[in-house]
DNA sequence: CCGGGCCTCAACCGCTGATCGAGGGTTGGG
DNA sequence: CCCAACCCTCGATCAGCGGTTGAGGCCCGG
């Protein structure tokens, strides 16, 4: 028998064993939110496979440990489905002890690394493959190999929105440029290698930046 | 050296710069828990210490973006104040690899245009007169007559976090020019008064300028 | 054919994390 | 002195999360 199927209360049973709360009526609750769905037999009963208990693992040390509402929780399964990939915010820099804590905030709403066709991305951004064209002309956008990133899409859908007010691409070269030399910066702190860190700095970059830009406007 | 303690009502405006769901009744909320004990004046009035602001920064921080429960704030807290740091759990080994998405707040939800002096900034930020000078020297943050705006604090902040990364205040001028050469385009458009246009163009830029970053990190 | 296991569905529950309002004092400017 | 704006307490209330409970009933092995 290559593939045992579990019954509800036979993943109780070894649920138990590693984690104190756990219960039928939880089991069940966990499935009619959609963090797993086990198959079923043909009469109805709930049918485990090793991947769902797997998952349900998942589920309970995140919220044992972490303490991460369920939501979350399935967000992060979702993304792991696709076979993307998340990342966790570290704890907040310690009030009065300037240590170098690392510090996670508003940066990247997904934290999700996803890999888009060109044709996909023209249909994800909603934009014209003209402007798509020129906005990697100028350098905006860049394809890695046949791909490219999550970014291109808010790229192209804030140059779209841009255009509206008859900005064009090549008014944006010195984002381009700016962006550039900030991740020149942080580099040049962290290496070359994308690390928890890389991604703490840029978010502080970034935040430094925006608060600048507020700062300048007129009153 | 009299440190500047504030009332509730300028705790409040303060933070609300950069956590969207705080209120008075929340922060009173927060003091009944134990998570901080401002001062008194005579007649019963909250005073709030630079201190009390940075842990209520503290405790925002850590249930806006690692979604932690009060009570184990709770404990991080006292822990820190007795000198150590608190533990925190890594996510689940299970399915996949690391992971997370804090949310983004966007970019101007305040309202109200925040008006400090020199050393309310500086007991907001909770950043040293060396710095601060510093920062001014350098135009990054610009006091407007007698007064800065909530955006320094940011600045601040965000200067002192890049400082522990061995980053100065002197290395931060190309963020200064690239946000005028990005409030000059703005201006462009929307001329030189402030409507609520230019604040949705700025977020656009703003928006682009951080997925332009984004994009550019090593992979 | 019986008993334990499993099913669904709706109602209920306790806790967390606040919010609201009544009733009333404080402060500062005119 | 007055008024507006601000602040106070305390008790009631609330919404959502994360389940639990129970009634009523089917399924399956011995």
């Amino acid at each position: 028998m290559a593939k045992p199927e579990l019954s509800i209360g036979e993943v109780l049973r070894i649920l138990r064993a590693e984690f104190s709360g756990v219960t039928i009526s939880k089991l069940r609750f966990l499935e009619a939110e959609g963090l797993v769905s086990p198959a079923r037999t043909a009469s109805g009963y709930r049918k485990f496979s090793a991947d769902d208990v797997e998952r349900l693992r998942y589920v309970l040390t995140a919220q044992r440990d972490q303490y991460l509402p369920l939501k979350v929780i399935k967000e992060h399964l979702g993304a792991i489905d696709r076979g993307l990939r998340p990342a966790v915010a570290g704890p907040p820099v310690a009030p009065s002890a300037p240590s170098a804590g690392p510090r996670a905030d508003d940066f990247g709403a997904t934290g999700i690394e996803l890999r888009l066709t060109r044709a996909e991305l023209l249909a994800a951004a909603g934009v014209s493959a003209e402007l798509l064209g020129e906005l990697e002309s100028h350098g905006l956008v860049v394809a890695d190999g046949k791909h490219y990133g999550g970014d291109a899409i808010v790229v192209a859908q804030a140059a779209a929105e841009l255009a509206a007010y008859g900005i064009e691409p090549r008014h944006l070269r010195p984002f381009r440029t700016a962006a550039d030399r900030e991740v020149g910066l942080i580099e040049q702190v962290t290496g070359p290698r994308r690390t928890e860190q890389t991604e703490q700095l840029a978010a502080l970059t970034v935040r430094l930046h925006t608060a600048l830009v507020r700062s300048r406007l007129p009153r």
